[in-house]
DNA sequence: TTTTTTAATTAACGATTGGTAATTTATTGT
DNA sequence: ACAATAAATTACCAATCGTTAATTAAAAAA
């Protein structure tokens, strides 16, 4: 059997590929529970039975979609960094490029179900907490070249840089579900990249 | 027809206050979606149809209990903060006790809200937008203090500065939401903080 | 005691939920 | 032409959703 090849019988609607991704933009918009089966129909194309031959049931439908969600947001990380030789720059890079996805008022998925779904879910909740861990040391990997080369004061403790741009993250994601523009959150990021990556200086409290 | 005295008819089970804290409890736990009327009947006390007779219908209901938790969070605020001279140490009493209160996996009402009703719903972002005015507003004042008081310095910018720490809120409420534990929040609060309210240092860069 | 008032309770409404079985349609292999 | 295969399609399932009407129970007022 040819994975490009002919195969018998009615050849299908839409490659699995494509309406995974669909149903990936469902979950993204409307939160696991807000998406129906009715609403994962009219987004893929594909009917009910259909839908439950090829991805199993809703939730292991959502897990997939989570799973593509990573995939997708890793390579586009990936592609706004590509080239980019200073790690610094490679941060501001990654990060923003994180925001760029939120755009329209959907935030991210990641953090919308951190919120909706991984409290009452136990698989939900491993798979974003690994997700978070690989994002978490790709920064840190960054942070930590940076300090190398000099870009930021060794004195800075990578792990805290770290876990303060994420949870910064997370606020803007939530902000932009609820509207906040992409530009604003631009702004906004980098002035807590700054904060966060170059030194403070002493200052005398009364 | 006095308030406090007897009226005629058969007596309540319970106090509509109550029965109200006890709602938005489940909202706050289950989401509103996640929030059936017989999760609702379950934590009341009170059966459905008491429900739609002293509260509207679920949407209504919702919106109560929100308010009633904007009202507890302002309060608590006030509290935390009482006696505090200094402006620097009233914001963190201010922003320590919203953090106090995302315990056991909740996170933060409002937060949650954002992501999970905001985009859908008109009418709680229109009281969301309210709500986080009244605590940026609240906080600007203080930071104006602050600067006034030399506490911290005249150059730092208010507004970037109130945005950067309620954002950064928004994303520990989000993670608190999803297990993270209040020690670590506190702390990643105060570090954010002292990040925001203290001067940085030039730094030369390669 | 009877009337009035208010809430509790029971029962039910149509619509929608996630999930399946049975059947039909379209293609390949023999 | 005729099976074999795989997907589309239709119809349907029990359960739950938010919501409401009708009735019953318990108190105050007459």
């Amino acid at each position: 059997m040819e994975s490009l090849a002919l195969m018998a019988g009615r050849p299908r609607k839409a490659e699995p590929e494509v309406a995974l991704a669909a149903a990936m933009s469902a979950f993204w918009e409307k939160g696991y529970e807000g998406t129906s089966m009715s609403d994962l129909t009219e987004a893929t194309g594909l009917h009910k039975a259909s839908l439950y031959k090829t991805f199993g049931d809703k939730h292991q439908l959502f897990v997939s979609a989570l799973k593509l969600y990573f995939s997708k947001t890793a390579q586009a990380q990936k592609v706004s960094r590509s080239g980019e030789d200073s790690p610094i720059k490679a941060i501001k890079k990654s990060v923003t490029s994180t925001i760029d996805q939120c755009a329209e008022g959907k935030g991210c998925l990641a953090v919308n179900s951190l919120i909706e779904v991984a409290p009452f879910d136990p698989e939900i909740d491993r798979i974003l907490k690994q997700f978070r861990q690989r994002l978490e040391n790709q920064l840190a990997r960054l942070v930590e070249e940076a300090k190398e080369r000099q870009q930021i004061p060794a004195s800075i403790n990578t792990n805290e840089a770290v876990r303060l741009i994420t949870v910064f993250l997370h606020g803007l994601s939530a902000n932009m579900a609820a509207g906040m523009k992409v530009s604003k959150a631009r702004t906004l990021l980098h002035d807590q990249l700054d904060l966060v990556l170059l030194p403070k200086k002493k200052f005398k409290r009364t």
